[in-house]
DNA sequence: ACCCGTGTTCGCTG
DNA sequence: TCAGCGAACACGGG
Protein backbone atom coordinates (compact mmCIF):
# COMPACT_ATOMS: atom_id res chain seq x y z
CA UNK A 1 0.00 0.00 0.00
CA UNK A 2 2.56 2.52 -0.70
CA UNK A 3 3.59 6.04 -1.67
CA UNK A 4 6.80 6.86 0.80
CA UNK A 5 5.25 6.75 4.26
CA UNK A 6 3.79 3.83 4.37
CA UNK A 7 7.02 2.57 2.59
CA UNK A 8 8.92 4.09 5.48
CA UNK A 9 6.77 2.33 7.74
CA UNK A 10 7.02 -1.27 5.80
CA UNK A 11 10.99 -0.47 6.35
CA UNK A 12 10.77 0.19 9.71
CA UNK A 13 9.10 -3.15 9.99
CA UNK A 14 11.69 -5.02 8.08
CA UNK A 15 14.36 -3.06 10.02
CA UNK A 16 12.97 -4.93 13.08
CA UNK A 17 11.91 -8.24 11.55
CA UNK A 18 15.35 -9.05 9.25
CA UNK A 19 18.30 -6.61 10.51
CA UNK A 20 20.89 -9.07 12.05
CA UNK A 21 19.39 -11.92 11.26
CA UNK A 22 20.72 -15.04 8.75
CA UNK A 23 18.30 -16.58 5.62
CA UNK A 24 18.22 -20.20 5.68
CA UNK A 25 15.53 -20.40 3.19
CA UNK A 26 14.46 -18.71 0.15
CA UNK A 27 11.13 -18.92 -1.64
CA UNK A 28 10.39 -17.51 -4.82
CA UNK A 29 7.91 -17.16 -7.36
CA UNK A 30 8.53 -14.92 -9.60
CA UNK A 31 6.66 -11.48 -10.07
CA UNK A 32 8.80 -8.82 -11.23
CA UNK A 33 12.35 -8.35 -11.50
CA UNK A 34 14.62 -5.59 -11.49
CA UNK A 35 16.38 -5.56 -15.11
CA UNK A 36 19.83 -7.31 -14.72
CA UNK A 37 17.91 -9.73 -11.84
CA UNK A 38 17.15 -13.36 -12.80
CA UNK A 39 15.45 -15.82 -10.33
CA UNK A 40 18.71 -17.88 -10.43
CA UNK A 41 21.15 -15.14 -9.50
CA UNK A 42 18.69 -13.68 -6.48
CA UNK A 43 18.66 -17.15 -5.17
CA UNK A 44 22.62 -17.45 -5.16
CA UNK A 45 23.40 -14.20 -4.03
CA UNK A 46 21.20 -14.63 -0.99
CA UNK A 47 22.06 -17.78 -0.23
CA UNK A 48 23.03 -17.76 3.91
CA UNK A 49 22.86 -13.81 3.89
CA UNK A 50 23.09 -12.06 6.94
CA UNK A 51 20.65 -8.89 6.70
CA UNK A 52 21.59 -5.60 7.48
CA UNK A 53 19.52 -2.39 8.01
CA UNK A 54 17.09 -2.01 4.88
CA UNK A 55 17.26 1.19 3.90
CA UNK A 56 14.33 3.80 1.21
CA UNK A 57 14.82 6.57 -1.19
CA UNK A 58 11.13 7.47 -2.48
CA UNK A 59 9.01 4.19 -2.40
CA UNK A 60 12.19 1.99 -3.01
CA UNK A 61 13.56 -0.25 -0.93
CA UNK A 62 16.74 -2.42 -0.55
CA UNK A 63 18.16 -4.79 2.12
CA UNK A 64 22.10 -4.52 2.55
CA UNK A 65 23.42 -7.92 2.96
CA UNK A 66 27.00 -9.09 5.21
CA UNK A 67 29.56 -8.97 2.70
CA UNK A 68 27.99 -6.59 -0.05
CA UNK A 69 25.51 -6.07 -2.39
CA UNK A 70 21.22 -5.68 -1.39
CA UNK A 71 18.42 -6.76 -1.97
CA UNK A 72 16.42 -4.88 -3.77
CA UNK A 73 12.00 -4.03 -3.15
CA UNK A 74 9.84 -2.08 -4.99
CA UNK A 75 6.20 -2.55 -3.48
CA UNK A 76 4.16 -1.88 -6.81
CA UNK A 77 0.34 -1.32 -6.16
CA UNK A 78 -0.24 -3.67 -3.56
CA UNK A 79 3.07 -4.94 -2.33
CA UNK A 80 3.00 -5.88 1.95
CA UNK A 81 5.35 -7.48 4.43
CA UNK A 82 3.94 -9.17 6.87
CA UNK A 83 5.52 -12.12 9.03
CA UNK A 84 4.77 -15.81 10.58
CA UNK A 85 6.03 -17.91 12.57
CA UNK A 86 7.41 -20.65 10.48
CA UNK A 87 4.87 -23.61 10.98
CA UNK A 88 1.82 -21.09 10.28
CA UNK A 89 -0.15 -21.20 7.13
CA UNK A 90 1.58 -19.33 4.00
CA UNK A 91 -0.06 -16.37 3.12
CA UNK A 92 -2.02 -15.38 -0.12
CA UNK A 93 -0.41 -13.84 -2.61
CA UNK A 94 2.83 -14.72 -1.51
CA UNK A 95 5.70 -13.93 -4.14
CA UNK A 96 8.59 -14.29 -1.42
CA UNK A 97 9.20 -15.52 1.44
CA UNK A 98 12.09 -15.12 3.70
CA UNK A 99 12.93 -17.90 6.28
CA UNK A 100 15.41 -16.86 9.17
CA UNK A 101 17.65 -18.43 11.45
CA UNK A 102 15.19 -17.51 14.33
CA UNK A 103 12.14 -19.78 13.32
CA UNK A 104 10.35 -16.53 11.70
CA UNK A 105 9.50 -16.03 8.55
CA UNK A 106 8.96 -12.37 6.15
CA UNK A 107 6.50 -12.82 3.68
CA UNK A 108 6.60 -10.14 0.76
CA UNK A 109 3.00 -10.64 -0.78
CA UNK A 110 1.56 -9.09 -3.60
CA UNK A 111 -2.11 -9.54 -5.06
CA UNK A 112 -1.85 -7.52 -7.72
CA UNK A 113 1.77 -8.27 -8.83
CA UNK A 114 3.25 -5.03 -9.91
CA UNK A 115 5.94 -5.41 -7.39
CA UNK A 116 9.52 -5.71 -8.16
CA UNK A 117 12.33 -7.66 -6.66
CA UNK A 118 16.09 -7.60 -7.40
CA UNK A 119 19.56 -7.90 -6.65
CA UNK A 120 21.96 -4.60 -6.48
CA UNK A 121 25.59 -5.49 -6.37
CA UNK A 122 26.94 -2.89 -3.56
CA UNK A 123 26.01 -1.43 -0.40
CA UNK A 124 26.12 1.83 -1.94
CA UNK A 125 23.04 1.15 -3.69
CA UNK A 126 21.88 4.96 -5.20
CA UNK A 127 25.16 4.67 -7.29
CA UNK A 128 22.12 1.92 -9.49
CA UNK A 129 19.02 2.13 -11.01
CA UNK A 130 16.29 2.71 -9.82
CA UNK A 131 17.87 4.95 -7.27
CA UNK A 132 20.45 6.93 -9.22
CA UNK A 133 17.13 8.67 -10.97
CA UNK A 134 15.41 9.97 -8.08
CA UNK A 135 14.86 12.83 -6.92
CA UNK A 136 15.80 14.42 -3.24
CA UNK A 137 13.63 12.03 -0.56
CA UNK A 138 10.86 13.82 0.36
CA UNK A 139 11.73 12.57 3.90
CA UNK A 140 14.79 11.79 4.31
CA UNK A 141 16.22 14.87 2.76
CA UNK A 142 13.58 17.11 1.41
CA UNK A 143 14.80 20.28 -0.32
CA UNK A 144 14.58 23.61 0.52
CA UNK A 145 11.76 25.84 -0.65
CA UNK A 146 13.53 27.11 -3.21
CA UNK A 147 15.18 24.22 -4.44
CA UNK A 148 11.57 22.92 -4.19
CA UNK A 149 10.61 25.81 -6.48
CA UNK A 150 13.38 25.42 -9.14
CA UNK A 151 13.27 21.90 -9.34
CA UNK A 152 9.42 22.32 -10.47
CA UNK A 153 10.09 25.27 -12.16
CA UNK A 154 11.68 23.39 -15.14
CA UNK A 155 8.50 21.56 -16.61
CA UNK A 156 5.58 22.92 -18.07
CA UNK A 157 3.59 20.03 -16.71
CA UNK A 158 0.65 20.50 -14.14
CA UNK A 159 1.85 20.89 -10.59
CA UNK A 160 -0.03 17.60 -9.45
CA UNK A 161 1.82 15.46 -12.29
CA UNK A 162 5.18 16.87 -11.84
CA UNK A 163 5.36 16.20 -8.10
CA UNK A 164 4.12 12.68 -9.12
CA UNK A 165 7.51 12.51 -11.34
CA UNK A 166 9.68 10.41 -8.89
CA UNK A 167 12.50 12.35 -10.68
CA UNK A 168 12.02 15.47 -9.32
CA UNK A 169 11.33 14.43 -5.92
CA UNK A 170 10.65 11.47 -4.71
CA UNK A 171 8.23 10.17 -2.50
CA UNK A 172 4.46 11.24 -3.11
CA UNK A 173 2.08 9.17 -5.32
CA UNK A 174 -1.76 9.51 -6.56
CA UNK A 175 -2.69 9.94 -2.72
CA UNK A 176 -0.95 12.23 -1.30
CA UNK A 177 -0.04 14.57 -4.29
CA UNK A 178 -3.93 15.71 -4.28
CA UNK A 179 -3.89 15.40 -0.42
CA UNK A 180 -0.42 17.99 -0.20
CA UNK A 181 -1.30 20.34 -2.37
CA UNK A 182 -4.93 20.40 -0.72
CA UNK A 183 -2.81 21.37 2.64
CA UNK A 184 -1.16 23.95 0.52
CA UNK A 185 -4.47 25.69 -1.20
CA UNK A 186 -3.05 25.24 -4.62
CA UNK A 187 -4.67 23.95 -7.93
CA UNK A 188 -3.27 21.22 -9.04
CA UNK A 189 -3.59 22.23 -12.70
CA UNK A 190 -0.86 25.23 -11.88
CA UNK A 191 2.29 24.43 -14.21
CA UNK A 192 4.85 23.28 -12.38
CA UNK A 193 6.83 26.60 -13.65
CA UNK A 194 4.24 29.13 -12.14
CA UNK A 195 5.29 28.38 -8.48
CA UNK A 196 5.92 30.93 -6.39
CA UNK A 197 8.82 30.20 -3.36
CA UNK A 198 5.99 30.75 -0.87
CA UNK A 199 3.53 28.36 -2.20
CA UNK A 200 6.82 26.18 -2.78
CA UNK A 201 7.31 26.46 1.52
CA UNK A 202 3.54 26.09 1.62
CA UNK A 203 3.54 22.67 -0.76
CA UNK A 204 6.75 21.29 1.44
CA UNK A 205 4.74 22.02 4.88
CA UNK A 206 1.31 19.86 3.18
CA UNK A 207 3.95 17.29 1.72
CA UNK A 208 4.85 16.74 5.98
CA UNK A 209 1.73 16.87 7.24
CA UNK A 210 0.33 14.29 4.95
CA UNK A 211 3.04 12.33 5.55
CA UNK A 212 2.74 12.73 8.90
CA UNK A 213 -0.79 11.35 9.21
CA UNK A 214 0.49 8.01 8.33
CA UNK A 215 3.64 7.87 10.22
CA UNK A 216 2.13 9.37 13.46
CA UNK A 217 -0.80 6.60 12.78
CA UNK A 218 1.61 3.16 12.46
CA UNK A 219 0.35 0.75 14.75
CA UNK A 220 2.35 -1.90 13.05
CA UNK A 221 0.24 -3.45 10.92
CA UNK A 222 -2.61 -1.02 9.58
CA UNK A 223 -2.04 1.80 7.49
CA UNK A 224 -5.12 4.41 6.80
CA UNK A 225 -5.86 2.96 3.16
CA UNK A 226 -9.02 3.74 1.51
CA UNK A 227 -9.63 0.07 0.51
CA UNK A 228 -9.33 -1.29 3.87
CA UNK A 229 -12.80 -0.99 4.30
CA UNK A 230 -11.97 1.62 7.18
CA UNK A 231 -13.62 5.08 6.74
CA UNK A 232 -11.56 7.18 4.08
CA UNK A 233 -9.02 9.34 6.78
CA UNK A 234 -7.92 11.44 3.35
CA UNK A 235 -9.24 15.20 3.20
CA UNK A 236 -10.00 15.31 -0.70
CA UNK A 237 -9.26 11.86 -1.96
CA UNK A 238 -11.81 9.76 -2.83
CA UNK A 239 -14.50 12.45 -1.82
CA UNK A 240 -15.57 13.71 -5.07
CA UNK A 241 -18.81 15.57 -4.14
CA UNK A 242 -18.58 15.77 -0.66
CA UNK A 243 -18.43 19.17 1.10
CA UNK A 244 -15.05 20.37 1.46
CA UNK A 245 -13.58 19.67 5.20
CA UNK A 246 -12.05 23.19 5.75
CA UNK A 247 -13.85 25.51 3.75
CA UNK A 248 -17.00 23.77 3.98
CA UNK A 249 -17.94 25.76 0.59
CA UNK A 250 -16.29 23.56 -2.26
CA UNK A 251 -17.30 20.79 -3.38
CA UNK A 252 -14.54 18.31 -3.78
CA UNK A 253 -13.70 17.98 -7.78
CA UNK A 254 -12.23 14.81 -9.55
CA UNK A 255 -10.40 15.02 -13.17
CA UNK A 256 -8.34 13.13 -14.92
CA UNK A 257 -4.40 13.75 -15.31
CA UNK A 258 -1.81 11.88 -16.84
CA UNK A 259 -4.22 8.71 -16.68
CA UNK A 260 -4.75 9.44 -12.59
CA UNK A 261 -7.75 10.76 -10.72
CA UNK A 262 -7.08 14.31 -8.92
CA UNK A 263 -9.05 15.70 -6.49
CA UNK A 264 -9.20 19.49 -5.38
CA UNK A 265 -11.59 21.50 -3.41
CA UNK A 266 -12.63 24.48 -6.44
CA UNK A 267 -13.00 26.88 -3.45
CA UNK A 268 -9.41 26.62 -1.31
CA UNK A 269 -7.67 25.74 -4.31
CA UNK A 270 -8.77 28.40 -6.60
CA UNK A 271 -5.70 30.03 -7.29
CA UNK A 272 -4.67 30.64 -10.69
CA UNK A 273 -6.03 27.03 -11.80
CA UNK A 274 -4.26 27.88 -15.36
C1' DA B 1 -20.56 -7.85 -15.95
C1' DC B 2 -18.52 -3.40 -15.52
C1' DC B 3 -15.43 -0.08 -13.69
C1' DC B 4 -11.79 1.48 -10.78
C1' DG B 5 -7.20 1.25 -8.82
C1' DT B 6 -1.74 3.22 -3.79
C1' DG B 7 2.97 2.37 -9.57
C1' DT B 8 5.81 2.43 -13.50
C1' DT B 9 7.13 2.13 -18.39
C1' DC B 10 6.71 2.35 -23.29
C1' DG B 11 5.10 3.80 -27.77
C1' DC B 12 2.76 7.13 -30.47
C1' DT B 13 1.36 11.90 -31.66
C1' DG B 14 1.50 16.84 -31.88
C1' DT C 1 12.91 17.72 -26.49
C1' DC C 2 8.84 18.11 -24.24
C1' DA C 3 4.02 17.14 -23.05
C1' DG C 4 -0.11 14.48 -23.41
C1' DC C 5 -2.43 10.27 -24.20
C1' DG C 6 -3.46 5.46 -24.10
C1' DA C 7 -2.05 1.00 -23.22
C1' DA C 8 0.26 -2.45 -20.82
C1' DC C 9 1.40 -5.15 -16.77
C1' DA C 10 -2.38 -8.64 -13.48
C1' DC C 11 -5.92 -9.14 -10.49
C1' DG C 12 -8.99 -8.03 -6.48
C1' DG C 13 -12.91 -5.60 -4.90
C1' DG C 14 -17.09 -2.65 -5.03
Amino acid sequence: MPELPEVEVHRRHLDAWLAGHSLVELLFKPAGMLAGTTPASLETNLQGARFLAPLRRGKHLAVPVAGGGALYLHLGMTGHFSRRQGDEAVPRFQTLSLHLENGTVVDFTDARRFSKVGWLPDHDVTRYAPFNALGPDLLLSPPSAKELRDLLSRTQRPLKVALMDQGVVAGLGNIHASEALWRARIHPNRLGSSLTLVEARQLLAGIAATFQLVLQDDDGETLPYVTQGAPNPFSVYGREGERCARCRKGEIERAVQAGRSTFWCPVCQSSNAG
